[in-house]
DNA sequence: GCCAGGTACTGTAGCGGTACAGAACATCGA
DNA sequence: TCGATGTTCTGTACCGCTACAGTACCTGGC
């Protein structure tokens, strides 16, 4: 049996197969009673409506677009603030009525999704600037938004203050007395274990901007931290967990830990209390992000607000407006936005124990 | 400028189309050093390779999969069950190269994803059956799985034994001793507040299916459990801390509560030890889906675990042999998977007080 | 009675590819 | 030397729809 097409539709009815397809997509191009007529025939042929695929290569239009996602898109599946991102994405989307098609920047033989996805721009979401990827869809010239990356010249970026948001996690355990201070990140590039900056290698952008504030924050007090990175791997808490572990297993152990996310920080509280040791009387922790954990935890986390939602939404708007442009115009101006951050302080920083 | 397309590179190179089309498309079609010579002129002449839309209409296939999600992406996607579930259906996806668009069900004026994005078939998680999104996906004839939702005949459907755990739970409370139940549930359909069933209305299938796993084990001890349904909006942690409140607060209040979710169960046990009792000294809790966050609570959460990311896996495979049935023969009988679900015994649940 | 300005519908020309059936030529065993 | 078998490349016929530029007819103002 032959498929039920627009072409179906118009022989049935005795109109051209133009006339069929404004009855679907343009009611106002026809009289309402023809297009009953048409809708009631197809209907009875069973026929569903433009097939998407052949309306896309027509109309230049795929009503999707894509999310570039950090490598394994698993990793960034299970991480709260990811997800909440995610969720101001869907929600600015909705009422577009496109679709998200999420894509894994993992390289593959054969089916590369940045290459081989119809869609209308893409979000790149933390991810490799430098990734095959990343580089198919920039030759595909698809209007794109970087998020929590390195900002380009010509594309337009959302990101958030990291660096002031960091440093400002700094001021604050500077404030606070504190000396003797140790910092826990994660991330993929440089090197790894205890190092002292600067770091060799380039790292994710979100990372180095963090390090350059708190330890901007830092060293204008003086004080050198211990520098703990941990390849960006697992469980995040986990990650947390082990590398407490270690501080608190050396010699001149921290009187407070600045961590590169609120899930770290998680896992670093409980190395600490698991060790005997009180949150904050013995140890400060300072997280970043405001996860929702952040606020369950005991104690109760201080830590660096940011809006991810409010970044998933500024982040679809952006990819519209460049959606837009790429329409008209060849290339305008790409906006770069920065969204602020805010020192959250609860109950997991206090002064240093007397004597450190 | 008008646009590099294949038929550009061909004029190019002094070949047809078809050749061109061929040395991205089918490398063994033709010689290595044309293949070289054309890859290289594509390359100087800035053509990317097929067009996505246009390759997908001339072939048929759309490189995507299509995931619909119960109402809101938003509220799907700050749970961390539905979360895992979609690391593993990305895991499974991703060695197929095919990329995975996330669709609203929400129904919407002008576009509606489910009827106008291209995709070679659709996983249906835990949504409404008689929503418009899933009828258009069933007029597209989309070759679809069910998840976490009544099977259909000759829709294929991946299930866990939502039932038999229910059950399993509720006998580990009639062993331990308890009389007083209560169950915590949410839902769409149905009356809600202190309900007593049967209820009337349709209700989830997963909601419906865990209900009737308690109910037997309970009834068969001769208990009549409290149900307590609230609308699933917002926050399942908060809404388990508001049906905790109301639970304690009426005149016989329960020495054990079995709720639909980890979530839930979470809320229910803060509530309780922000009102002075202890779990499970004063009160057992049993969750289910065994949630991360089971294990993290204090006291670790008694539950029912289901593999969430086997159930993703599945459900994909599930799919893909749908499209490659789909293919060849008009119609296959369709599968109906129902995976294991277990119970796992943890420090949430104890006998009863004495004397009740 | 004529023309401006709608409204309703049609025809053609693509959109940018792939499938499939050959054609042209080389290789090879008998 | 001849057919059999490959390999490499070509040509045509779509895939199913929309954009756009008409054509035909109707309405109303002067």
């Amino acid at each position: 049996m032959g498929r039920v097409t627009l072409q179906t539709v118009a022989d049935h009815v005795g109109v051209s197969r133009m006339t069929v397809s404004n009855a679907f997509s343009r009611p106002d191009q026809l009289s309402a009673k023809l297009r009953d007529e048409i809708l009631a025939v197809a209907d009875k042929l069973g026929y569903v409506g433009p097939d998407p695929t052949a309306r896309s290569l027509a109309s230049g239009t795929a009503s999707a677009i894509g999310l570039l996602l950090s490598d394994t898109l698993t990793y960034a599946l299970t991480d709260e603030v990811a997800m909440a991102f995610l969720a101001g994405i869907a929600d600015e989307l909705a009422p577009t009525g496109l679709a998200l098609t999420l894509l894994s920047a993992a390289p593959k033989e054969g089916r590369v999704p940045a290459r081989d996805v119809a869609m209308d721009g893409a979000l790149v979401y933390s991810c490799n600037p430098h990734s095959t990827a990343v580089g198919w869809l920039m030759r595909r010239r698809l209007p794109m938004v970087f998020v929590d990356q390195a900002p380009a010249p010509g594309i337009a970026s959302v990101n958030i203050d990291d660096q002031l948001g960091a440093r400002r996690a700094g001021q604050h355990i500077v404030e606070l007395g504190h000396s003797r201070v140790a910092i826990v990140t994660s991330g993929y590039g440089g090197e790894f274990g205890v190092v002292t900056a600067p770091l060799a290698g380039p790292l994710a952008y979100v990372e180095e901007q963090r390090l350059q504030g708190w330890t901007d924050a830092l060293s204008a007090a003086g004080i050198e931290p211990t520098l703990l990175r941990r390849p960006a791997h697992g469980n995040p808490d986990d990650l947390g967990y082990d590398a407490a572990q270690t501080l608190l297993g050396r010699e001149e152990r921290p009187t407070a830990i600045l961590c590169l996310s609120d899930a770290i920080a998680s896992g670093v509280i409980r190395a600490i209390q698991d060790a005997g040791l009180q949150v904050p009387g013995d140890i400060s922790v300072v997280g970043f992000d405001d996860n929702p954990v952040a606020a369950r935890i005991r104690p109760a986390l201080t830590t660096v607000r940011q809006d991810v939602d409010a970044k998933g939404r500024a982040a679809v708007l952006a990819l519209l407006s460049a959606i837009e442009r790429a329409k008209t115009r060849p290339a305008g101006r790409a906006k770069h936005l920065v969204l602020a951050t805010e020192l959250v302080i609860r109950d997991s920083t206090a002064p240093p124990p007397p004597g450190l």
